[in-house]
DNA sequence: GCCAATCTTAACAGATGTGTCAAGAATCAA
DNA sequence: TTGATTCTTGACACATCTGTTAAGATTGGC
C-alpha cells in the first residue's frame, strides 16, 4: 500500500455506529459522520463509496455483538431464566447510553423504505438469525418442556414483541416499563403459572 | 370571512394524512404535501404554520378513527374473539393501501425524535388511550374470565405487541405472518388452552 | 532519492428544503 | 361600487446535503 490511510477503520465504524444509532438512517448525514469521526467527508467518499457502505459495515460489528449476547443469555437450565435473560439482553441494548440510543435494528427497519433495499435485506437477515437460534436454544427438551406453545411459535413472538419494546422504549424511555412487560409476557409464555 | 379558501380542507387534510402515512415524518416535505394535495406550499404556510401543525390535524382523524374501530373491535362476547377482533382490526390498519402503508404511529414514534416534543405528546397520548380501551373492554367480567393474566397487563402487552407487528410488517410485508404471530399469542394470552 | 500510487483537502455544482414576503386576485360588507 | 381583508402565487434568501474533482501531501517500493 502507497498514500496510506490516516485514520483507524476500527475506530471510524464504531464512531459511524454510534451516530446512526442515535439519529437513525436519515438524520444522519455524511456530513455528521464525517464530523462526528474527525474523518473528512471527500475521504469517506473515497475509502467508502457512501453512506448506505458505511451503514452497513458498522452495521456488522453491532450485528454479531448482538446475536453473540443473546446467544449467551438464552443458553439457560430453565424457560423462565431463558426467557429472562433474553428479555435482559434486549432491554440492556436498547436502553444502553447516554441518552439511551434505543434499538438500531428497530428504528432502522422503521426507515428502511428511505435506506434502500440492501439494507432492508441486512436487516431482515438479522431478524431471521435472532429468530432461529431462539428456534434452537427453545427447541432444547428442557426448555421446550417450560413453554406453552411451540419453540418456532414463542421464537415468533419474541422477535416481534421486542421490536414493539424498542417502539415503547422510544417513546417513554421507562426501562421499568419494559421490564413489567416483558415480565407479564414471560409468564403468558410459561406453561407453569408463577403469579 | 373576505378573502375565501381555495382548497377544501378535509380533502388536504385527508391527502396530507395518507402521504405522512406512506412517507413518515422527515421524508415527507412541504412541498411533497403541496405537489400531493394540489394546494400551494405558501398557501399551506399561511393556514397552518408548517409541517408539525399539518401533521397534527391530519393524525387526528387517524386517532379517531382507529380508536374507534378498536372499541367496536373489542366489544366482543368472549375473549378469545375479542383478541381476535383486536388483531384483525391492528393488521388491517397497516396493511390497507396499495402498496401497504405501514402503521402510522409506528413510523411515527420511530422518527418522533426528529419530530419534535408536540408531535410526542400527542403519539403518546394515542397509546395511552388505546391501553385505557383495552384494559377496560378487557375487565368486563365475561372476558377477563378467558385472560391468564390481567387485564392491565395483558392489555399492556398488546399494545406493545402490535407496534412489534407494525415493524415486521415494514420489514417482510406479510399479513399471513402477522396473523400467525398474533394467533400465537392470542393463544398464550388466554386461558384456555384450545391447541 | 525518485516515482507512482493512494489518501487528503477544499472547493464546486446541483439538488432539495425551509420560511418569508410583496404583489396580485378575489370577495364580502357597507 | 368601493374598500378592506384574506388568500394565492411566485420569488427570494438561506441552509443543508450530495457526489465529484483537481491539486496537494504522503509514503512505500525500486
Amino acid at each position: 500500500m502507497v498514500g496510506v490511510r490516516q485514520f483507524d477503520e476500527a475506530k471510524l465504524l464504531a464512531t459511524v455506529l454510534d451516530v446512526f444509532w442515535r439519529k437513525g438512517w436519515q438524520a444522519t448525514s455524511m456530513s455528521d459522520l464525517a464530523e462526528a469521526s474527525g474523518v473528512q467527508r471527500g475521504s469517506l467518499y473515497n475509502a467508502y463509496g457512501g453512506k448506505e457502505a458505511l451503514f452497513l459495515l458498522a452495521f456488522e460489528s453491532y450485528a454479531q455483538r448482538f446475536l453473540a449476547d443473546v446467544r449467551t443469555a438464552i443458553d439457560a437450565p430453565s424457560a423462565a431464566v431463558a426467557l429472562n435473560r433474553f428479555f435482559d439482553v434486549a432491554i440492556a441494548n436498547m436502553t444502553a447510553g447516554h441518552p439511551p440510543r434505543g434499538c438500531l435494528t428497530t428504528k432502522m427497519v422503521a426507515e428502511s423504505e428511505a435506506a434502500g433495499e440492501l439494507v432492508q435485506a441486512r436487516l431482515r437477515q438479522l431478524l431471521n438469525d435472532l429468530r432461529t437460534i431462539m428456534q434452537s436454544a427453545l427447541a432444547i427438551d428442557q426448555i421446550r418442556a417450560g413453554l406453552k406453545l411451540s419453540p418456532e411459535e414463542t421464537a415468533e413472538i419474541l422477535v416481534t414483541f421486542t421490536r414493539g419494546l424498542a417502539i415503547m422504549e422510544a417513546l417513554y424511555h421507562s426501562s421499568d416499563q419494559l421490564r413489567s412487560t416483558s415480565n407479564s409476557l414471560a409468564r403468558a409464555l410459561l406453561s407453569t403459572r408463577i403469579y
